[in-house]
DNA sequence: TGTACATCAGTGAACGCGCGTTCACTGATGTAC
DNA sequence: TGTACATCAGTGAACGCGCGTTCACTGATGTAC
């Protein structure tokens, strides 16, 4: 999906104008986007504990110093690579749910999406999971808030396309919360083992009929209980 | 529950025969457990980036050199730390399990003893919460054993108390994962805010009910679908 | 189009500091008789 | 019971190393005319 691999699901930005000379030993300019990757793959695979100025200018093939020209200290980075990953993440997910067609019943397309983007992001995916229940800071503080806007779309836009049972808000919310943490617990999964991916679309189906068909059976009083519609999901 | 706040679960293995005696201004002999303890709250609060040799020195409250009486190196605390916290949740969470009356038709007793636990051990559950997604090595690999033995007690004991649907093995299996998943989430919501306790009980109640149940009702073929006994849960 | 200049990206050397580790030492605890 | 001794727990000083940070510098890029 992503050019040089971890990059956020964006071709870089502008080919700069020399860009068909080789004679460049490291590209200029490029130092932002190989810093933010080079934290992702360092993070992922070794933790927090290990992202030092001098690891970590290892890591993205730069003196230490440079680092100093694109961000404040070390710590203001993964805010930002979690800024950046909120905003694709969401924006993928808006229009892949824009593109479900209208006769399917289930959460394929979705889904189907959100493994290829866990897979092509997969360090910043890792980093991302790891940092929601990280101490309490800046990194921690976007990823819920990215979080709370996925709920807050998915509330909407199924909402809209009446694809949400009739449950009282106080479950739907609970129901969604759900889906939504054990999806992206599958993408990890995926992302260890993607040649699982089939069986994996299957287990999200059923997370999401467990929480959503189901619980709307199981939810109203015998009398009013709309099966047929909670069962068309 | 824990005496001195952090320790898992057991008052100290042996009040050592110059208890009596308030001479000492430090007690001899407890260097291991302070330190543990201080690994869990360090970790907590801070993260695993500032679990250093002489941080964590100045959190136990003793030479940074004693640390080296009792571990090797920092590196091997968390796993001893994580390994202690396995094997209490385990046997609590069977005890809990057995205690449950022949009546009751909810986890209640077994969650509310589970939120107990949490609060009282909370600096290690975060800390357990937050490495499931950590680096791969020896403190994620005993998380992971963890998680999986509590699984299998899960399936055996309510297996033998007959409080299982009878769902084929797979759909099973995915229902206590995501069963267990959202509990412990649950857990770390109340030891941020423990006044949400009945809330969050009642919300174990419905995941339990969605995963097992409504699982149920929806996977059966019509014919044999065995609605009393999963409705029973 | 070419030229001069300002700004930006990247570098290597050097600094003081906190890190993990080792050492010799003190005092408490456990044990043999 | 008391005494002598071995072992264990805890300490402060000192080491070399990697850390974050600052500095003066080079070369690339963008812009004004």
């Amino acid at each position: 999906m992503s050019k040089n691999g971890q990059s956020i699901s964006k071709p870089p930005s502008k080919p700069p104008a020399g860009a068909a000379n080789p004679s460049f030993k490291t590209e200029y300019g490029q130092g932002r986007r190989k810093l933010l990757d080079a934290v992702a793959r360092l993070v992922a695979r070794e933790g927090s504990a290990r992202l030092t100025l001098r690891e970590l200018a290892k890591e993205a093939g730069m003196s230490h110093n440079s680092i100093y020209r694109h961000f404040p200290s070390v710590g203001d980075m993964m805010p930002t690579l979690i800024g950046e990953f909120n905003l694709a993440l969401r924006n993928g997910l808006r229009q892949a749910r824009s593109q479900v067609p209208p006769d399917e019943l289930s959460s394929r397309t979705v889904v189907s999406w959100l493994l290829d983007f866990a897979l092509a992001n997969k360090d910043c995916f890792v980093v991302a999971m790891r940092e929601r229940h990280g101490p309490l800071g800046p990194a921690r503080a976007a990823i819920e808030q990215g979080t709370h806007q996925i709920l807050a779309d998915m509330r909407s836009d199924l909402g809209a396309a009446g694809r949400l049972p009739p449950l009282p808000p106080d479950k739907l919310d609970l129901a969604l919360r759900i889906i939504v943490q054990q999806t992206f617990e599958l993408c990890l999964s995926y992302i260890e083992a993607p040649e699982r991916r089939e069986a994996l679309l299957a287990e999200a189906e059923l997370i999401f009929a467990w929480c959503l068909a189901g619980a709307a059976m199981l939810s109203g009083d015998k009398t009013t209980l709309p099966l047929a519609q909670a069962k068309s999901l």
